[in-house]
DNA sequence: TCGTAATTGAGATACAGTCTCAATTATACC
DNA sequence: GGTATAATTGAGACTGTATCTCAATTACGA
């Protein structure tokens, strides 16, 4: 058994909640998916395997993977809630191309640092932080001269 | 004539434009409100002056506001897109916190600094970026304990 | 194996945001 | 100032994402 199908159904236990063969099928898909995904993505992925499971209870388990810590909202993209699983995967930060909608990862442990210097400075105590870039990449750059 | 409607004005004529009565008043609201707003409270306060002013309009005028950088999008809060005006302010991020919804901004140049070393690293032309840390401000942290 | 509370699918519903269209109006030009 | 014309407006219809409802089903502890 995978240690986030571990992780998920001691989530569950602990709060009276059912390891469900759709749950199942779900979190398989989610850790399957190796690029940020958006609902409409893995429905999409999930229909093939089995075509009677519902996008009402995709929404519904996508909460619960989140509070549990194996996935993460990513940046929205067209009005469009996007997600990553994290669990098993160190945090970093996005940039995001404006022309082609490449995503690109990165991490910067100095930047990461000064965040927890500010939330010091302000008595602030920080839960989690996205810190997203808007521009161009590299290729579309070339293209736009 | 404030700065920001010079500036909104030369926006519209360079495009063909027109400066309405309607998109004066917008204007005008947006830079009187000095919290991050939404649509709904920008309407009602524009509802109180003028009633027959419709919200399509406001969704019409708000691109056109972010596209000549008065105003900027912020955190989404509960779904809703929410906006502040930048106009004649400096750039800086934001902390929210998770418990009063209280919005801390802040500035840290050697997080500005890193983020430009970082977009050099992967030739990536940066355009803007959002950096939101979320958590739980100094008087939540109080009552929590 | 049984009892029960959690879960499911399907479709209804909510609601932010966009689009349509006829009537109105800002602005360039004379 | 007057006129032509393309942009803009309000009202309400429409879209698409996300949530909710409810009867039927099911996981799981005892
Ligand atoms: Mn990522
Ligand atoms: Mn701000
Ligand atoms: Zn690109
Ligand atoms: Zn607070």
């Amino acid at each position: 058994m995978n240690d986030y199908e571990i992780e998920f159904k001691n989530y569950l236990k602990e709060r009276g909640l059912k390891f469900t063969p759709e749950r199942a099928l779900i979190l398989k898909a989610v850790f399957s998916l190796h690029k940020h995904f958006d609902i409409d993505q893995l429905w999409e992925k999930l229909h093939k395997k089995d075509n009677r499971l519902s996008r009402a209870t995709i929404y519904r388990t996508l909460p619960l993977l989140l509070d549990c810590n194996l996935i993460q909202e990513t940046l929205r993209c067209q009005g469009r809630v996007r997600y990553e699983h994290i669990f098993g995967h160190q945090h970093h930060d996005h940039m995001v191309c404006l022309k082609c909608g490449k995503v690109t990862e990165f991490r910067e442990e100095k930047i990461e640092k000064l965040q927890e210097e500010v939330c010091k400075r302000y008595n602030f105590k920080s839960v989690e932080h996205r810190l997203g870039i808007r521009g161009y990449c590299q290729k579309c750059q070339k293209k736009l001269r």
